[in-house]
DNA sequence: TGATTAGTTGAAACCTAGTATCATTTAAAA
DNA sequence: TTTTAAATGATACTAGGTTTCAACTAATCA
């Protein structure tokens, strides 16, 4: 995601680095950027290879932090790698397609009821919660 | 879960194993009886701790075999080494304290009724679902 | 502006979790 | 009992990620 102002793109990813009192350099410019230019989800060693002139230590320590920041989201997957994307506002969940491993999202307000009445069933206090799909996408279905 | 046939102590675990043709050697019988024996969650280095005289290989084998049979279930955990339970027959989510990183069951059929309701928004075909409710437990709480 | 300094970088070493290899051992069929 | 295919486990390896630390640089200060 991407601002245009004055002319100039400001990177909503650079910016949150920033808010949180990190400097701007030219590698968490190339990697901020990277990820804006990522229309999907991603894995870390995906933008070191797409990034092959910033170091490993530094890819990972950039997501870290935007992830800590909450401007990045850990996807739930299978096994294997993590997936990030970038986080969206609205509170959603996840379809993941058990074939191709392809990541969806959506959104569904009874989830968010179910929350509020489990709270009497559970011992201790709900801080949180997440829902995986899984699906055969329907590319996957037509192959 | 340990069934008592006849006098003789009889693994659940074990059985699955000769059940997908599998030999019944020392190793998985000190294995699928330590995880018998372990009430709650382990992971694989908790298992290989315990089991000192079974090699690393053989107990991620036996771990890997029992999980392709349906008989041990992998938790979702947050990060880090995932665990594994003794997979129940009923249909359950999980809660996970993110203080001391222990896992609950519970069962709620409005869930089941919300997966039923996705099935037109979602694009494809719905085979599974899973959930996690983060809380701070009873215990932490305390604390 | 240039000097200062604390934050940042990246190569390399390390770590954790798990898998593959393969010579040796063993369960169980013949 | 002999046979043999399956299983074992020490070891080497891999993937994914973190730590270390000397060199570098962004941003502040004089």
């Amino acid at each position: 995601m991407v601002v245009e102002i004055d002319g100039m793109q400001e990177s909503n990813l650079l910016t949150t680095l920033e808010d949180i009192g990190l400097r701007k350099t030219s590698a968490r410019v190339a990697v901020t950027a990277q990820i804006e230019n990522t229309s999907d989800s991603f894995t870390a060693e995906q933008l070191c290879r797409d990034l092959p002139y910033v170091g490993r230590a530094t890819v990972y320590r950039t997501i870290r932090h935007l992830v800590d920041a909450g401007a990045l989201c850990k996807l739930p997957i299978l096994d294997g790698a993590p997936m990030y994307s970038i986080a969206r506002v609205e509170h959603h969940h996840h379809t993941i397609c058990t074939k191709c491993g392809s990541v969806g999202e959506f959104r569904h307000t009874t989830v968010e009821r179910v929350m509020r009445s489990l709270e009497k069933e559970i011992d201790g206090r709900i801080t949180g919660h997440r829902m995986e799909i899984f699906i055969i996408c329907s590319k996957c279905l037509a192959e």
